[in-house]
DNA sequence: CTGAAAGCGCTTACAG
DNA sequence: CTGAAAGCGCTTACAG
């Protein structure tokens, strides 16, 4: 292993200087067609690359983002949200794209995250994913923007909000699959899913469902309602509290796609078939929804689209330019969970 | 948003020389108890975080890990493999408890990686992960062997191999699962998956199913085997060649959940019933592989355990340590897919 | 179009 | 236990 060359070494062998070097290869314009040539061809031959540590402490930026993904209370591996799993697909391949290398981490949400990437000077912005009690960590992004930091969250996208907030627009993605059940001769649907504004995106989906009732004028009641957290135990224990309130029902909304095979799997232990009698929907289109037992109904949220748009708004925020939040529209997936497809 | 604070402000305010501060910040025994906690307590007064680039540029370590993630052909996000999601989470947790951050990039396994990361000082070694054909990179293996990289590779543990792999008992797995099945008064049995050099976690698997069979003194006929490639589509068109060749099977070992669950949807087009007509097994346990119809028997790899031996084999790597390339033991998961699930 | 000088904010010998 | 000095490898005015 031979020594890291340096842009002097470059330089010397060149015959220029050292600053010439580094003009010549961020593309500076001030350099001459013939010298950036020569100098070029000397790097790659010495296997040359830019030390990223001077350059970043130099220029004051380090063209990184940094994704910060919560997940509470389970520190578990397998219980990451395959949605947000998909997530960090598109917005390591937006930040390629756009010329950013991306820091990844977990963190606990109780923990003592704030801007430290920032000013550490490891990243030039952070990117916030995940679920967890909203109300529990509102006052750290008043903090952040107090700071001056540069982030972008993920989640419920509502007036008033501190910093940019991207979300998918969760009341309609809830609205028009309400809309469907009902569609389909559904009349006594059910709705598992925490509507608290601990739960902000959950709560979106429930309104989109009671807008939906309201305006078929079917009744809304508070006993067809369970809490529930997205994974699949959570899902299969609502379901069962809602069996055991001995309520006549005909469909379920769910407020995720795992808490819905949760659901399925707690109905067909009860000898209640889905689709026949009870219709069940998700939401997010995770792979295993695809493939779960029958298929989900569910609302597909744009992972792709998602990452680029988190990605954009934070560079243009890096950038000093006015960037907005943003509401990415949802897609109604229809598969035979619902009883609706055509078979 | 006031002025980032240096160790210079930090030394003015308690009174002693910069270097102390550096010194009082990294824990370093030759400070004084009482110096130290003076520093500590301005520090947090004014939110002072010691600069990395700064840090990194003059020890020349930076703390942190890059995590490349191939994935040939596709370039679609939804097509990351489930697995290497879950890997991915457990290498990122392994490195926030080992101290390091994590730079994620996706790669194209034709792409111009090598050891950017690691000339550019932005990370202090790489971790290789993905599926793709090895014959195509197996020579940048042996160049960053050449330069000194450090860096460790998920793959087939195998004698000969540049640089340290860390893989699973694919052989083992392989042979297990072929076992039970025999076990459970299967004979024929056939594999869907790649059985070549190309692809030598296929080709282990491969050959631990073939170790089954002869042990048990049953045929192996190459006309059994159907080449395929880790997606859903591959599985259900290798499914649909094997069909189309017309011989009588009663099982089918596949190399993959996802090639298993493809597999599944062409036999039950064909009305082939699964397990009562055709047993069917994965290999990996993703989410998926719980909520397939039916639910599918298969191998489950410890991502958990895959993540920390990684990390820590190329911390070690870094630190000089010899390090050892290590196989992973497997675990067998019996669901109802194969029929010998107790019903 | 190119060079000499300064400096980003730390850590690391070295001296006391 | 602490300080003065040097330097990690770049980029950025500034001068010509």
């Amino acid at each position: 292993m031979q020594e890291k060359p340096t842009s002097f070494d470059i330089a010397q062998l060149a015959g220029v200087s050292q600053p010439t070097v580094s003009r010549a290869l961020r593309g500076s314009p001030t350099v001459s067609e013939a010298t950036r040539r020569k100098i070029e061809e000397i790097a790659r031959q010495l296997n040359y690359k830019v030390d990223k540590n001077a350059s970043n402490l130099r220029s004051q930026h380090t063209n990184t983002l940094a994704l910060l993904l919560f997940e509470d209370p389970t520190p578990d591996d397998s219980l990451i949200n395959p949605f947000f799993l998909s997530m960090l697909g598109s917005i390591t391949r937006n930040c390629a794209i756009r010329g950013y290398d991306l820091l990844v981490s977990f963190q606990q949400l109780s923990g003592n995250w704030h801007t430290d990437y920032q000013d550490s000077g490891k990243a030039d912005g952070v990117i916030l994913l995940g679920y967890g009690d909203y109300d529990e960590y509102r006052w750290r992004l008043d903090k952040l923007v107090a700071e001056g930091a540069n982030f972008v969250r993920w989640g419920s996208v509502q007036e008033g909000q501190p910093g940019i907030t991207i979300g998918c627009d969760n009341l309609q993605g809830g609205y028009e699959i309400t809309r469907h059940l009902i569609g389909l001769g559904r009349r006594r649907i059910a709705f598992l899913g925490a509507a608290s504004s601990g739960y902000p995106e959950f709560q979106d989906r429930y309104r989109g469902y009671v807008k939906a009732l309201s305006e078929a004028e079917l009744p809304v009641l508070a006993a067809n309602q369970v809490d529930a957290i997205s994974t699949e135990e959570s899902g299969h224990e609502a379901a069962l509290t809602l069996i055991g309130r001995g309520l006549d029902f005909d469909a379920v909304v769910c407020a995720s796609d795992l808490i819905a095979i949760g659901a399925i799997r707690a109905l067909q232990e009860h000898g209640l078939a889905v689709p026949d009698t009870v219709a069940v929907t998700g939401f997010d289109d995770i792979l295993a929804a695809n493939f779960a037992n029958p298929p989900l109904t569910t609302i597909a949220q744009d992972s792709r689209e998602a990452g680029a748009a988190l990605v954009d708004a934070l560079i243009g925020q890096i950038g000093k330019q006015t960037v907005e939040s943003r509401m990415l529209p949802t897609r109604l997936v229809v598969r035979r969970s619902c009883g609706g497809a055509p078979t």
